[in-house]
DNA sequence: CAGTGGTCTAGACCACCCC
DNA sequence: GGGTGGTCTAGACCACTGA
């Protein structure tokens, strides 16, 4: 039960660093060690099960791993979490497959303004009598007329001046920006409802008003949850399709 | 440029297994290293950087954790990609916060059989002939009579006895199979699109078939990629929202 | 200031892969 | 068998935290 690696002869177990992880686990998962408290500090542990430091470092990077503590030089490792976090996640490799726009598409500019957005139609972007740049436009199936999407996009007064940029060359609104000013999205909030199609889309997309729409409404955010830029897309309902794909990740253990 | 660390001075520099992994980063994404190609032993890298093997472990460690290079015991560290992957993620802890459905929501089912399901509904799940455990059913509101959606769920024939528990008790039946099969949910695939009302689920919640619905069409597999479980939902366009959120992970340099 | 975790070295044995 | 990465030890200096 106590020591079966190094140089002693049977070594088929686990590693040592796992079975001293796995034994933490269970004393922070049974409320032993409750969340919030502090763990022992590396050395106590050292002592306890009789290995180095290096192997109980090792014990507690699987712990951070998982999410159950979190390590600060000078204070200690804390409890964050009894179970392990983030179970299933539906991960991308950029944001263009968030919006699973074909890479053949493009972006037709129909107007640019600075202007204060009537409010209702974007209730959550905090729009409250501040000006935005706002861009609307037809997103559209390249090399022909088949409209993909109606787009509003409200940019950021501070970042006004991408629209010098807009009618030139191409890219997403949002990566311009990135590389123009040098900020980074840290997030991006989608929503998707039904609605019926509204005027403006409708003539732009040849459709009518009594005509379904998927309204796809965007944040992007940056790392202090400011709005770096808001879209509202409407698409025509018989033509959108939104898949998606999420995985298990970590956690295995204390699901069962 | 070579070596700032251990004893000598001035140390308010990055950390240098930081710096080797740094390095090696650039290599990879110039190409030096190439995809697929293995890197320079750990034996090597500790004396170009010379650095203590555990230095440079650590550096390839930052690699593996981005996903850029994976490491075998015997044969080496292999090149798995030039950039760093899963940029953005939408995470949940579980399953259910997939779904969004309010915890005060029940399933009620109105029917249950064996039986071949007909085709043309379930057109990607390999539905060929086979026998399905067909449950159909609405999703109200607790304490309510207002449908949620009508589903139609279909489980895989070798968990057929899985029949016997839906009549009492509650949960999710992709949970109750987890659970008596001891089978787990390893990947969830799930799309919406819009559509009219079909007759039975307009039938269900009141409603005609001129109505708008929104279909969200799940598949639950297992770590082998066969489908436990697949489920059709219809709900009423009006009613239906679906909201997301995505934040930044990982990979900082190479994107600007 | 004492004590914590973060970094680093030098050396060792082992399990695994490939020749 | 020879070389690879995986695990482990013993000891060291440093940066940070908190009293």
């Amino acid at each position: 039960m106590t020591s079966p690696a190094k140089g002693s002869g049977a070594v088929n177990e686990r590693p040592q660093y796992v079975r001293i992880s796995d034994l933490l686990r269970d004393r922070i998962a049974s409320g032993s060690y409750g969340v919030g408290a502090l763990l022992p500090t590396e050395g106590e542990l050292c002592r306890e099960f009789r290995s180095s430091r290096h192997t109980v470092r090792e014990a507690l990077r699987l712990l951070t791993t998982a999410g159950l503590i979190s390590c600060r030089q000078g204070s200690g490792c804390r409890v964050m979490a009894a179970v392990p976090h983030q179970n299933y996640v539906h991960a991308m490799r950029s944001l263009d497959q968030l919006f699973q726009y074909a890479s053949d598409t493009r972006f037709f500019i129909e107007k640019t303004e600075v202007a204060v957005p009537e409010p209702g139609n974007f209730p959550d972007i905090g729009t409250d009598g501040a000006e935005w740049l706002i861009v609307r436009g037809l997103r559209l199936k390249r090399d022909e007329d088949i409209p993909i999407c109606a787009s509003t996009v409200l940019v950021n007064k501070t970042y006004t001046d991408i629209a010098e940029d807009l009618a030139t060359g191409a890219g997403a609104i949002y990566r311009r920006i990135e590389k123009r000013f040098g900020v980074e999205v840290a997030e991006v909030v989608q929503d998707i409802t039904v609605t019926s199609m509204p005027a403006r889309a409708a003539l732009a997309m040849s459709l009518t008003q009594t005509d379904v729409a998927v309204q796809v409404r965007r944040r992007y955010l940056d790392k202090d949850k400011r709005v770096i830029l808001a879209s509202v897309n409407y698409h025509p309902a018989d033509r959108f399709s939104y898949t998606m794909q999420l995985r298990r990740e970590g956690a295995k253990r204390p699901w069962s």
